[in-house]
This record gives C-alpha cells, structure tokens and sequence, in this order.
RNA sequence: UGACCCAUGGUGUAAUUGGCAACACAGCUGGUUUUGGUCCAGUCGUUCUAGGUUCGAGUCCUAGUGGGUCAACCA
C-alpha cells in the first residue's frame, strides 16, 4: 500500500539503520510505559500512536508496561482507566506487565551492585544531600556514608526491605560520580523506605525502588529494543546506560532510550497535574468531561479512534518544541465523521413558522437521505406539516444579498421538502419574531422531479415539524481555554484563560427517527455539526453533546463584515 | 555563567542522507452543491544570522543569536 511510499519519522530512521547494522527483525520490542497516577490524555495517545504504530509497521511485539514504583500516588482505578483507552484506541498489547512485577529481581540486582560497591546505603537527610548535590554549575560532595563496607550496606538495605526503619532513615544510592556536569550521575537514589501499601504487592515491600533503577531494567527483563520516552528523559540516558552497563549480559538484547518531544495542543493544556488542577477546582465535571482532552474526555465528546490515530499520524513525531494547532485535530473528526455520521434535522433555537396554505391536520412523510458521502447509508422518512421550526438565525425581515436565508418576500428550499416564501412575522411587545407566516408551493417537492422542484434557490435550510419533533438535551461545547497557549505565559496562570462559555445547554427539537438512539450514536445535526448521544442519556430523556460544528464560511464573514 | 538538546510558511511534519524545499492543516480567491457542509482549482517561503567547505548546502564545519532541559526519597 502507500505506507512504505510515507516518509520515515527520525524513530523509524534509527530503527531502519540498527537494523542494518544487525539487529534481527524478531528482535525488535516496543512498549507503553504509563504511570497509574492519573488518565491518559492526547499527548499519550501520540504516544501510543508512535509505539504500537511502530510494533504494526515492524510486526513486532508491545507490551503495555505499568511503571507502579511510587504507592503513594498510584491506584488500581487508573489501571483500568488506562487499559480501556489503549483498547478504545485500538490497539492490542503483546502482553500486560507492571515495574512490580520485577521488585525481586531489581532487588537482586541491587544487592549485586552493593556487593561490588557500586552502590551504598546512605543515612542523611534529603536537606542534607540534596546541599551536598551541589548544583549544575557547580560539583557536588560526596557523602559522609559513601565509603560504608560492603557488610554494613548489605545489613542496612535489608533492614530497609525488612521494614526496620521509618521512611526518609536510609536509601539505596548508586556510587557514580558527584562531579559530572549530568546531576542525574551524582549518586542517584535507587530505593527508599516507604510504609505504604501497593495496589498489587500490597504490604510485601517496604522499599520501593526509584524510576531510573527500574525503567531501563525493566526494558532490559522484557527484551525491548527501542525504549522511547518525552525529551526530558534526555539526561536520564547516561543514566539508564550506566545501570545497563552493570548487568547486561552479552548474549542478551540491549535496550536502547530515544527521546522524543510531547506533542502540545494549542487552546488546552496536556499536563496530568494542570488537568487535575481543572478536575478538582470544578471548571470542569471529571477527567472524562467532554471538554477535557483526556482520551475518555473526546471519546465522550464524540471523538473516533481513527480520528486520533490519523491526528496522530499526521502530526509526527520530532524532537522541537511544538504546539499543534487544535483545528487539525477537528479537521480529522470531521473528516471521518463525514463519512460515517447519518445526517439527521434537528433543531437547536427554535422559530416557529406557519405554512399558511398547508393544510391544518395534514402530515407527509417525506424522502430524506441518510448520508450523500455514503449511498449504502440509504434513505428515512421525516414529517412535515403546517408548523415548523427553523432556527432564529435563519430568518431575518430584511438583508442584504449575502444573506441566503429566509427574509421576509424571500424563497428558501426546505431540506428534502418544499419551497417556502416568508409572507409576514409577528412579534412579541419586545419586538422579538415569535413567529414567521409563510406560503408554500405545492409542486416543489424535494425529488418529485417537476420542473418547479428543480429550481434553484440560494438557500436551504434545516427544519423540524412542531408536533412530531422530539426535545433532547443538546449540550453545546467549545474550546476550554481562550488562549492558543494558556500555559505558555509566564506573568499569568492558565486558569485565567478558562474559556467560561465553553459549555451551553439548550433544549433541541429532533426529527422522530431519533427516538431511539443509543449511548455513544453519532449524527450530523445539518448545518449545525456532529453530534453524539452521552452517557448521562436514558429511556426519554436523550442527551446529546456537540462534538464540532460544521466547518462555517458564513460565520467567518459575518466576522469580517462586523470588524 | 556550566552541561546537554533544538531551530524549515501562521501551525505540524518531510526532503531519496550533499542534487529542483514537499505534504497536511489554517488563511485567502474562485467553481460545484437541495447542508454557507462535502468536493474541485488557485494562492501564500530570504530553510534563525554571519562566515566557510563544495560544481552544488535546509543538510557538513566554525562562530553567534534565540528557545528549551537539568539541583523531587516523582515519573
């Protein structure tokens, strides 16, 4: 197909060259390395995208890999909240596995380094050593206790596995280098002492070891060969070598870090602790809200897998600073929507109107078709009758040219029905259009082939019969935050930035075919843009949540003339 | 006053590894259309700067400029 014709990202480029400089093809193995302390949101799902893209493109394996070394702020909920998304996402993991999994061995391990003195208990302060870490200009000083026998260590760290000491008393630090300009090289702590049950070994460790001592072993016990992470790992690499270079068989693959640069969305913020921050100050109702960009966020919203996987694709992978435009991500919703969502008429700012020469009582069912990007789709049946709703924003008494709807003496073609013409409106003493009398030609119906349903007028609208419409709740999103980069000022916060109309809730009158729709259906609302059924509906009571509008060349240059 | 990383249209990513700067989005102009949607056509660049190597540099070298990262018992 035209997937070897696409461009190598400078991932693939470093695969391709291992692989010619003797890597075999089985030997490749990629994973996805969360930490359950939080949802997954769209910069994961690039990441996702890059890591199991790469096992499909290369056939190899994935593991989805949960790196659960701190109890303290790991839960079994995210477990489950994370595996869905993968799965919802739409890929299939090799094999579920857990940093856990290896405390024995990485345990093991660390003794094996004490007894070769590579690695010593030490007995200060954090205060303390932090001081004696010095700083990036400046070297560091070695501790009081980094030349501790090897029997003293050993006791020591046992004491600390036993659970003999209180936390914060000891902790495991490898002997490296307290003056290399890397400050991740100045003795790095490997364990500490931590009271705290885990979500799967429960109380059987009382040490638990830190992310650099487990990360590339646990890459190592799993054979993956290319172990990609977010560039600000890009320092941990002399790291994650060092510890390799301490137990690496020769006869075994050895795993190798690459980093890459977390890809940013314009108009939101992509940081587990800032979304958190709009969870539990209430801006917004749960990870899973749909303005969120959590991946259970846009699912919600009415977001398809495929949508962000071609997102995703799209925009790449690199190592510069970025911020994708979010109107990427809508074009590739829309796109995909536009070839699947049923278009259905529904009604979101109702104006009633009142065919006039229609007569009272009568109903058609009219020829309405599901979907003109797809023929498969076939055709339904909507009613007509004497009153209609259109909405507010397509009747006006007077307007210029450009205005292609409904003015009063003016023709309108409506969708899939006949040609009306505006007579007169009444108003309410505020002067508001409560209603628009209109007339109707008879012999213009949508598809009766005569010559007066073949005329061209300007405009056509949507519309919905009064007595067979159906009410629904229409929840109406827009962007979280007004600012392209709401994080990205130093002088403000980003909650200043909350978008306070992001979310409107309207009652919508719907076309009766949409009585029965279940949790999750996507339609296009014509003229008005996708729409999907959320979670919160139920038997008569139907929710909807706007997942984009349309794309709208009329609101632009309502926009321009106003300026 | 250190080390390391990065720099290509408004945005994101490419460029057969030194050989005509390409693709997508956004914007703008038109055309088609019973969705002001879709679709189609056109349009928008001194590859951060200055030197150098070369027949030829976005790509290699040197210096500079700008941005980012690094001092958690977090990952």
């Amino acid at each position: 197909m035209g997937e070897d014709a696409k461009s190598l990202n400078f991932i693939e480029h470093i695969i391709e060259e291992d692989l010619e400089n003797g890597y075999g093809k089985n030997e490749l193995r990629f994973r996805f390395p969360p930490e359950p302390n939080g949802y997954l949101h769209i910069g994961h799902a690039s990441s996702i995208c890059l890591n199991f893209g790469l096992g499909l493109r290369y056939n190899a394996p994935v593991n989805l890999r949960f790196d659960d070394t701190n109890p303290a702020k790991e839960e079994k909920e995210y477990v489950e909240a994370i595996k869905k998304d993968v799965e919802w996402l739409g890929f299939k993991w090799d094999t579920e596995r857990y940093a856990s999994d290896y405390f024995q061995q990485l345990y093991d391990w660390a003794k094996q380094l004490i007894k070769e003195g590579k690695a010593y208990v030490d007995s200060q302060t954090s205060e303390e050593m932090a001081e004696q870490k010095g700083t990036p200009t400046e070297p560091g000083k070695e501790s009081p206790h980094r030349n501790r026998t090897v029997e003293e260590n050993l006791r020591l760290f046992e004491g600390m596995k036993n659970g003999e000491f209180e936390e914060g008393k000891h902790v495991l630090r490898a002997k490296i280098d307290m003056t290399s300009s890397n400050m991740l090289m100045r003795d790095p702590i490997m364990y500490r002492v931590l009271h705290k049950p885990h979500h799967r070994t429960n109380t059987d460790w009382c040490i638990y070891p830190m992310y650099d001592w487990t990360h590339g072993e646990s890459d190592y016990i799993e054979q993956v060969s290319h172990s990609l992470c977010t560039l600000e790992f890009l320092p941990h690499r002399e790291l994650y070598n060092w510890f390799l270079d301490q137990l690496v068989a020769t006869d075994k693959l050895r795993p190798k870090q690459r980093e890459f640069a977390r890809r940013n969305l314009s108009h939101t913020v992509v940081s587990k602790r800032k979304l958190l921050q709009l969870v539990e100050s209430g801006v917004v109702n749960g990870w899973d809200d749909p303005r969120m960009p959590t991946i259970s966020g846009l699912r919600r919203r009415g977001y398809t897998p495929e949508s962000i996987r071609n997102f995703s694709e799209t925009i790449g992978i690199a190592k510069r600073e970025n911020v994708v435009d979010v109107s990427l991500l809508e074009f590739h919703v829309r796109e995909h929507l536009n070839k699947i969502a049923p278009r259905v008429m529904a009604v979101l700012n109702p104006l009633k109107v009142v065919i006039t020469n229609y007569d009272e009582g009568k109903e058609e069912w009219l020829d309405a078709e599901n979907n003109p990007e797809d023929e498969s789709a076939g055709n339904r049946k909507v009613p007509f009758s004497r009153e209609i709703f259109i909405e507010k924003e397509d009747f006006r008494e007077e307007a210029n040219r450009k205005f292609f709807r409904l003015k009063l003496g003016g023709e309108v073609r409506l969708k899939n029905g006949y040609i009306i013409k505006a007579e007169s409106c009444t108003k309410d003493t505020d002067g508001n259009i409560t209603e628009v009398q209109c007339t109707y030609d008879p012999k213009s119906k949508s598809g009766s082939g005569t010559e007066e349903s073949l005329r061209k007028v300007k405009g056509t609208l949507h519309w919905v019969s009064v007595q067979h419409a159906i009410e629904a709740e229409v929840r109406v999103y827009d962007r979280l935050f007004t600012d392209a980069t709401p994080d990205g000022h130093k002088d403000k916060d980003f909650m200043e930035f909350v978008n306070k109309d992001s979310f409107q809730k309207v009652t919508g009158y719907l076309e009766p075919s949409l009585k029965d729709v279940k949790v999750g259906d996507r339609f296009q609302f014509q003229r008005l843009g996708y729409f999907n059924v959320d979670s919160d509906s139920s038997e008569g009571n139907l929710v909807f949540n706007r997942t984009v509008t349309l794309r709208d060349t009329w609101a632009k240059l309502e926009q321009k003339t106003k300026q």
